[in-house]
DNA sequence: TTGACATATTCCTATATAGGAATATGATGT
DNA sequence: ACATCATATTCCTATATAGGAATATGTCAA
């Protein structure tokens, strides 16, 4: 079996590079083609392939507007990636606290020595 | 060109739902290779495979113990997931307001209306 | 209608899977 | 050394790209 689909879900959507910069500069608000041809130096037939992709799984909206197609990313689709993250947060927090701490004990071993020395740090 | 590998980044790791599962699996704690394969149902030279695309991006850490291999998650590799999708979180707090909004216009129309009918909700 | 502009689709090809089957490597106990 | 258990790798194949080139579709304006 070959790998899944890149329209089978947002998983696989967003693996492609160019889909997550086209992503991020579809949020803030919509844009016709051109401007994505323009501002990340892709291909024309490229952009819509991708823009194809990512509409197929939701992650973007389209509207036309004369000649020009509108697209604007949809952040709601995105969250089922963002919750799946957030299920291993508290697993990396452990690390983090012990970052933490770590960095704590090594100030604390600094005072005591009252060293200057770059290689304590 | 094809598609970006496998082991090329996080993204590309975690888009096969497989590989997803185990890394849910390895998270709470350690375990060996033929857990993972009684426990999610997948063959083990599969196992083994998905692992070591794991291993290469740094998702999984492997220690042997004896004849067996014990994995277990770095939750802190799925971090940059985790981030990339944080980006998008207010823009998708707007339409949850909106939702929420909506969701009390109707209410109090519910009320005004004193209404009981299943279609309302 | 015709031309120009904007975007989408088709055709082509090199590449990378994912899974199944078979086999190789590694470690343990006797 | 040998048999056995545990895991990893290799070989095979069908499939799905992503990008480039060429072309098709859609819209507006004169």
């Amino acid at each position: 079996m070959a790998r899944a689909t890149t329209t089978s879900d947002v998983f696989n959507a967003v693996a492609e590079i160019r889909r997550r910069e086209i992503l991020s500069y579809l949020a803030v608000r919509e844009r016709p083609v051109g401007d994505i041809v323009v501002t990340l130096r892709l291909a024309q037939p490229s952009v819509s392939k991708h823009l194809r992709v990512l509409r197929d799984v939701g992650l973007v909206r389209a509207r036309r507007e004369g000649r020009r197609m509108l697209y604007r990313t949809n952040a709601a689709a995105i969250r089922p990636l963002h919750e799946w993250t957030e299920t291993f947060e508290r697993f990396w927090g452990h690390q983090l606290l012990r970052v933490k701490e770590r960095a704590e004990a090594k100030a604390q071993k600094f005072d005591s020595t009252k060293s200057l020395h770059k290689e304590e740090v």
